[in-house]
DNA sequence: CCAGACGTTGTT
DNA sequence: GTCTGG
DNA sequence: CCAGACGTTGTT
DNA sequence: GTCTGG
C-alpha cells in the first residue's frame, strides 16, 4: 500500500518533471502522512497542469462527515473503476501525486516481539520523481465548506517489493502523464491499464531509520539509509 | 418500498 | 449519488 | 501507514 | 480491541 511518503523537490525538479504551468508552495517534507495536505498535480480549466495541497483521504461527494477520508487514502486499482466511493473520480478526477519515495514497513520478528521496520523506496538516482496515480473530490461540509481531498492507487507489489509488503502504489511511466490527467478521457479500459506494477529496475529500497513511524516528527534523515 | 452502506490494510 | 439487502 | 487514546465529574 | 489524529 503506500500510508507514508516523502516529496523534497528540488521545486525545479518537480516543475520539470511535470509540466506544471503554475507555481506552488510546498516542501521539502520526510515524513507526509494521511490526513494532511499534500502536493497534487492536476488538470486546470484549460486543461494546463496545476499543482496544488489536498488534503490526503478521499471524502466522496455524499459523506456526512471527514471521518471516512481517514480510512479512503488507498485505492485498489483492480476495483477503482467500479467501487462507489471511487468510480465516479475514476471517470473526471485523476490527478498524479508527485513523490521522491515512499515508506514501507516489515514485520521482524525480534526476540519476543514484532517490530515494523520502515523502508523507503525511491528511484536509484535520487535527483529522480515517482508520480503516483491518483484521485481527487470535491466535498462540501455542512458548515458550506468546499474541501478538496485525493488518495493514491495501488496495486500489486513489483520483485523489488515483494520481500517487503506485497501492495505498492501505482508509479505512472512519464509518457502516460497525459492519458491519465486528460478529464476528457472516455478509455476507461485505456486507463486501467496504466495500473499495474512499476517495473523494479531503476528503483531501490532500504532500511531507514524507525523515528519515521511517528507521523509527527519530519528530518532528512528519515529518508538515508541505516 | 425504505434503510444502510459506500474502503483498505494487516492479522488471524 | 447509487446500489444492495431486506 | 503508525502512534496514541480510549472518560466523567466537580473544582480551580 | 478499535478508533482517531497526524
Amino acid at each position: 500500500m503506500c500510508g507514508r511518503y516523502a516529496l523534497y523537490g528540488p521545486t525545479s525538479r518537480i516543475r520539470e518533471q511535470f509540466d506544471l504551468d503554475d507555481g506552488f508552495d510546498f516542501g521539502p517534507r520526510y515524513n507526509i502522512a494521511p490526513t494532511t495536505k499534500v502536493l497534487v498535480v492536476h488538470p486546470g480549466q484549460h486543461c494546463e497542469r496545476l499543482a496544488s495541497t489536498y488534503r490526503w483521504g478521499l471524502i466522496p461527494s455524499w459523506a456526512k462527515d471527514v471521518t471516512i477520508g481517514a480510512k479512503l487514502i488507498n485505492a485498489r486499482s483492480e476495483t477503482v473503476a467500479e467501487k462507489p466511493a471511487f468510480r465516479a473520480a475514476f471517470r473526471r478526477w485523476r490527478c498524479i501525486v508527485p513523490a521522491n519515495g515512499f515508506y514501507e514497513w516489515k514485520p521482524v520478528q525480534e526476540g519476543s516481539r514484532t517490530i515494523k521496520q520502515p523502508y523507503f523506496i525511491r528511484p536509484q538516482d535520487d535527483g529522480d520523481l515517482f508520480g503516483f496515480a491518483g484521485l481527487t473530490e470535491r466535498w462540501m461540509s455542512p458548515e458550506g465548506q468546499e474541501v478538496h481531498t485525493c488518495c493514491i492507487i495501488t496495486t500489486d507489489a513489483n520483485a523489488l517489493m515483494m520481500p517487503i509488503h506485497d501492495r505498492m502504489p501505482v508509479i505512472l511511466a512519464p509518457n502516460d502523464y497525459g492519458a491519465w490527467l486528460d478529464p476528457g478521457n472516455p478509455d476507461a479500459d485505456g486507463l486501467r491499464a496504466l495500473l499495474g506494477p512499476a517495473a523494479a529496475d531503476g528503483m531501490i529500497a532500504y532500511k531507514v531509520c524507525r523515528a519515521v513511524n511517528s507521523s509527527r516528527g519530519d528530518s532528512p534523515t528519515f529518508v538515508e539509509p541505516v
